[in-house]
DNA sequence: ATGGTCGGCAACCGA
C-alpha cells in the first residue's frame, strides 16, 4: 500500500498538478489540507476520471480537507466530535482496515495572539481525539500538515527561528503528547539527515532551490503499521509552476 | 534585520 499527503493550498489551482501526480505515482490514498474550496464546488468527476474516489470538506477560502482513494472509503468523519465546533481542519475514514486521520492543524500567526492559543488547544484537544477513538494498537495512520517543525534538522535556519508558531519548546511539547499516544513519525524512521524538507515559504527569493524549508507536514504510524513500513520520503520534483515553493508530497509506502 | 508571494476573491486575510 502506498499513501501520501499534500497541502494544496487551493486544490483548483492545483488540480492539474495533483492528477498527473496521481498518474504518475498511483498511490492508494492521497490525503489533501488546504483545499480552499466549498463542497458545492469540489472537483469531484476529475479525480473521479483519474480513479479516486474522494471525500471532503470545506469552506469558503480557507481550511478544508480531504481524501481521495483508489480503494473504498469507509466510516467517514469530520472535526472534533464534540464541542465546540471547529473549522474544516479533520477529516477520518477507514481504508483497508486502516484509520486514517488527515489534519490540517492550526498555523497560530504569532506567537501571544489568538490563533496561537487556538493551535496549542487544538493540539491538546488531538490527544483526547485519539484516546476516545482509539487504541494505542490500532492501525491508525494520522498525517497532514501538522505546521510544526520538530528539531533543528527540520528547519533552514533554526537559531534565526526558534521561537516562531511552528518552531519553538512549547509546541513541541504538545506535539510530543499527542505522539506519545502510540505513534511514529515514519519520515524519521528511515531518515536521519537534516535538510529534508516539505515546505517552503512563497516569500522566500527561490526558496525551493535555495531549500529555505520547513519539515512541517508528517505521516505518523501506530507501531503495528510502522513495523510495515518500508519507505517514507519526500517527492521533491519541481511540478513546473513558475515558482515551485509549495509544500510537496510526502509519501509513505507499507508492505 | 525586515520583508518578501501566493490564492481566494473582490478588500484584505491567511500562510
Amino acid at each position: 500500500m502506498k499513501i501520501a499527503t499534500f497541502n494544496a493550498n487551493s486544490l483548483r489551482a492545483r488540480l492539474d498538478i495533483i492528477i498527473d501526480w496521481l498518474n504518475q505515482y498511483a498511490p492508494d490514498v492521497l490525503c489533501i489540507q488546504e483545499t480552499k474550496v466549498q463542497d458545492k464546488d469540489f472537483p469531484i468527476a476529475a479525480l473521479g476520471d483519474a480513479g479516486y474516489d474522494v471525500v471532503f470538506k470545506g469552506q469558503k477560502s480557507y481550511n478544508g480537507v480531504a481524501i481521495l482513494s483508489r480503494l473504498p472509503i469507509e466510516n467517514v468523519r469530520f472535526g472534533f466530535d464534540d464541542e465546540p465546533k471547529d473549522e474544516p481542519r479533520i477529516i477520518a475514514a477507514d481504508i483497508s482496515g486502516i484509520s486514517f486521520v488527515n489534519t490540517y492543524v492550526p498555523q497560530g500567526r504569532e506567537v501571544d495572539s489568538d490563533m496561537y492559543l487556538y493551535k496549542l488547544q487544538w493540539y491538546k484537544r488531538l490527544r483526547l481525539y485519539f484516546e476516545k477513538h482509539f487504541e494505542p494498537l490500532d492501525s491508525v495512520i494520522w498525517l497532514g500538515d501538522l505546521n510544526v517543525a520538530l528539531t533543528d534538522k527540520d528547519v533552514h535556519s533554526p537559531d534565526r527561528l526558534r521561537g516562531h508558531v511552528c518552531f519553538n519548546p512549547e509546541l513541541t511539547e504538545l506535539f510530543t503528547e499527542v505522539a506519545d499516544f502510540g505513534f511514529v513519525d515514519l519520515f524519521r524512521l528511515h531518515c536521519d539527515e537534516g535538510g529534508q524538507y516539505t515546505f517552503w515559504d512563497y516569500r522566500a527569493t527561490n526558496g525551493f532551490e535555495r531549500n529555505v524549508g520547513w519539515r512541517i507536514d508528517y505521516i505518523m504510524a501506530t507501531k503495528p503499521l510502522a513495523e510495515r513500513c518500508r519507505s517514507c520520503y519526500v517527492d521533491r520534483t519541481p511540478r513546473g509552476l513558475e515558482k515551485p515553493s509549495d509544500h510537496t508530497f510526502l509519501i509513505a509506502e507499507f508492505a
